[in-house]
DNA sequence: GCCATAGTACGGCGCTTATCGAACTACGAT
DNA sequence: ATCGTAGTTCGATAAGCGCCGTACTATGGC
């Protein structure tokens, strides 16, 4: 049995590149929409987001969107509960997410698709 | 001889991915800086930047950011000027390339390479 | 112990990307 | 017309990405 352990860049690790490329995929972008509109600190298992994509793909779209430092996971039981890193986020790039949100949210309205 | 024309997006066209995944790349987001950089409309030359890679190179990033939206690029004799077309992109993403540069300037200040 | 549920790991496929060098085109100046 | 400068085009290569299915592991409940 392993620990389960889960690697995350520290805030200072963070690269602003890493974080626009892993927004950059609808599938990630979906991710982030919905952990933003939780509550603060609010988590939510992998399950609970319905993605157009296999499991092992998702697994795979959640590991960029942590190593890029845009998302927190522990595990917790058989789930593995993930929330969005808004405080670190903001912190090193204050206003880049919600600029993203708002964006993302505008450009949904105008082409109502995905 | 060509017409020598250059297609790039509408403002209606310009998707927010694409222009996310052009600003993920530090050539990229190294021209970017540049002509943002630049006062209100003005024009720079591919050459006026000093990038790390070849012509050839040189010439992929630039469609990349052109065919995303990020820039405006048109034929002056043997230069090809480019400009930033921060009224497009603030029109549609407000906030979102000020932030973009801000958290440049704030990563480069942290970590001053490249 | 056994099973179901949640997610991982592996290997693979097809496409895109970042990069290069070398040959080419367009334009301006001489 | 020749030359130089600016940028393009054309392979090519090596790496990465998004995606899948299958087999696996971990956890909790029966």
């Amino acid at each position: 049995m392993t620990v389960r352990t889960l690697d995350h860049p520290t805030r200072a690790e963070i690269r602003l590149e890493a974080v626009l490329h892993a927004l950059s995929d609808p599938v990630r972008l979906q991710v982030v929409r919905f952990l933003a509109g939780l509550a603060e600190g609010e988590e939510a298992p992998c399950s609970a987001i319905d993605l157009a994509v296999t499991k092992s793909t998702t697994t795979h779209h959640f590991r960029v969107l942590r190593e890029a430092g845009v998302i927190h996971q522990v595990y917790r039981g058989t789930a593995k509960m993930t929330a969005i890193r808004r405080d670190d986020l903001d912190a090193l790039f204050p206003g880049l997410l919600d600029a993203v949100l708002t964006a993302d949210a505008t450009q949904r309205s105008r082409v109502p698709v995905g």
